[in-house]
DNA sequence: AACAAAAACAAACAATTGTTTGGCTAACGA
DNA sequence: TCGTTAGCCAAACAATTGTTTGTTTTTGTT
């Protein structure tokens, strides 16, 4: 499930420069768009970029590294990205949507506000500390790393900050408790959990589960 | 208050190569070990590197733009300190006694348990949000950064870590709540911050008093 | 089989990196 | 006043960086 990227997953910055896009619409009767090859090893390069900067971060991370995970050249990378910066938003942007896929799974069935937020929390918890080197990439990485593509890096947050706004939103919450910052509470402290957390050392969907209790009794109106 | 470090503040990792410290106990009567030079600029150096290593992260920076920062050409840098990881060593050590100073100065004429970590934690996060480029390097450098360092540094945030160990001890919780997560709760919300908050975007001390107060209505023991 | 596109290789490029070396100069103790 | 040396300059070093270029191999289509 956390396997490599789809083939033509995305579109991506630096998509294909061998393709051209010279298709204008009068030159009729032009060989068609002709289908991408099967052993296309785009997705090679990003999960290996993924795990390295999910690892190292960007900057510590070079194209050499890149390359050699992926059992290619470091020219080769150029071919299938314009550049390293477009690289990282690629696999930025891939984290994103496979963690909005995975909290939208998780909030699916539950119906009560705060056992929404609940879900949500321990799908993101799980997602930036085990199961998805993408969705740490996203934790790890601030857009400031990346000049050239800061802008969209912090788009892409917020598109998946959004979720959360939406189930804070939902909440009844005492008078005088701030729905956002709250929000920046709840997410501030499962994110630094990649700091202090180690592989075994209790379950992210417990840590979650306590952390929006301690939120709940502390925030939730009281009738 | 947040000027620059006095000379001989700190011993740090690459002290004074010229020093040489060949100064054994039975070659007596030498002469005694020279007084510093009033124009020592390993203060400027540490402030230029403090304000970078926070603004753009240790990688980003490089010792030439510490350097012409400092008003000094790169190959100085190395007269005060042994490598760049040494530098940064020196540092987040400084930082790590600065946010120090400012928590126990907070703290100091609090008795009440809750109030004490509210003081504390609003001192941590002026120091990490407005005052200190020193204690910022804490929040923004991981230790993986400087793989030559990077055993010290966690050592050194430890030691202020400690502090906030001791805050929670004090604490009367409920029944089932776990100290240490609550306290990784709370410090992960307040780093976090970093992250989303803007200068003149509210007062970091209404901030953490907000944070504190929602844990301890979700955590505080009910009687 | 033949052709063209896709995907990779091979080898370099220029720029930047942390760092070293040797020499100059001004401050300080004698 | 004189010698020492702390503090910095000037200039380079070797290694690494992201990236480019031309060429070769592989693959799918006709």
């Amino acid at each position: 499930m956390a396997g490599s990227v789809t083939a033509g997953s995305g579109i991506a910055l630096g998509e294909m420069r061998a393709r051209g896009d010279g298709t204008r619409a009068d030159t009729v009767d032009k060989a068609p768009p002709r289908a991408r090859r099967q052993d296309n090893r785009r997705g090679a390069v990003m999960d290996a970029a993924a795990k390295l900067f999910a690892g190292q971060g960007y900057r510590a991370t070079t194209i050499r590294d890149i390359a050699g995970a992926a059992g290619m050249l470091p020219g080769s990378v150029y071919y299938h990205f314009e550049s390293k910066d477009a690289l990282l938003l690629a696999v930025y942007r891939e984290g994103v949507a496979r963690i909005i896929a995975r909290v939208d799974a998780a909030t699916a069935d539950a119906h009560d506000p705060w056992a929404r937020l609940e879900a949500a929390s321990a799908g993101h918890l799980h997602a930036i500390l085990e199961a998805n080197a993408y969705a740490q990439v996203i934790v790890r990485v601030v857009p400031g790393d990346a000049a050239g593509v800061a802008g969209a890096l912090r788009g892409a947050r917020d598109e998946y900050e959004d979720r959360f706004r939406r189930l804070f939103g939902a909440l009844e919450l005492a008078p005088g408790v701030d729905r956002g910052r709250l929000r920046l509470m709840l997410l501030g402290a499962l994110n630094w959990t990649k700091i202090w957390y180690r592989a075994g050392g209790g379950d992210p969907g417990a840590i979650a589960k306590e952390f929006v209790a301690v939120l709940r009794a502390g925030a939730e109106i009281k009738q």
